[in-house]
DNA sequence: TAAACTAATTGTAATGATTACAAAGTAAGA
DNA sequence: TCTTACTTTGTAATCATTACAATTAGTTTA
């Protein structure tokens, strides 16, 4: 199925008059094959051994560009660097307090908010954020996860 | 109001046992009374008259004591640095993607959707966050607002 | 009140993510 | 092939945030 979504990506950059460079197809495969939320560091890394000579500036430079086309959004984070995610169906996130985890959700939609909200400040909304905290079950000791 | 608030808020220091310097009261202060979400180095500037010694790291440092007893919320943007929000009741905020004006809003909560993440993930919820994105009345031009 | 101890502040250096920029490479069209 | 626009690369710069050691202030105890 990611095999869809890859190439559902390869088209709108297409669409979108934007080169498809074996980095940024690199850059792209990584992000939907990787059920992480990779920071920009961690796909530089993976990618180090296929394109030795790749510069952290081009992970940069491109994650960026795919966000101009909304293929992927920005997590950013107080502490440590922003988390990068492809944009799929609706689905939030649930994050763990304690090792960071990011676990996806699904939620049938928040439209409700962003009508009152418009309502209320007179916006012309776009988008909306949502995320949970919490623990996750294996750093709350419920569960023997492991072996 | 923000008098009973500010009062409210160096209660909860005491109770904590954190020690209410000038240093802290004048950015308590700040956080309350500015309606807006500012930058540590606004507060830092915004202080720096009357606290013409005052470092940077002590601004973050009790940022970060605020934060872990509670008065506060860090929030955390991509490119820029984090603003901080007074905690209050439950308000949420919507940001204007072209002029970063922050609005609070209410809206009656979200616990559902906790409830429903915590259902599905197996996480114990603690929290959640979430902001609504577009384009203010006045970056919008619907409204003669200045004169 | 003074000594002893603890907590807070300060100044500055360090870290680390992200960006800017110039040079070199690559694709695409005329 | 020549020209032009777009990408990548490498590296230096920026900027928010943190670490840390030294100093100061507050609190406790005798």
């Amino acid at each position: 199925m990611s095999d869809v979504t890859l190439r559902g990506a390869l088209d709108t950059l297409k669409e979108n008059g934007v080169r498809i460079t074996p980095q940024r197809h690199a850059i792209l495969e990584y992000l939907v094959t990787s059920k992480s939320h990779p920071t920009a560091d961690e796909i530089y890394k993976s990618l180090a051994s296929t394109f030795p000579n790749m510069s952290v500036a081009t992970v940069y430079n491109n994650l960026r560009v795919f966000q101009g086309v909304n293929l992927i959004k920005e997590l950013p984070y107080g502490d440590s660097s922003s988390r990068f995610d492809f944009v799929t169906h609706d689905h939030y996130h649930i994050i763990c307090t304690e090792c960071d985890k990011i676990v996806d959700f699904h939620y049938p939609g928040l439209e409700e908010v962003e009508h009152l909200a418009s309502h209320v400040t007179g916006f012309q909304v776009n988008a909306h954020r949502m995320e949970v905290y919490g623990t996750c079950p294996i750093c709350a000791g419920n569960v023997t996860e492991t072996h």
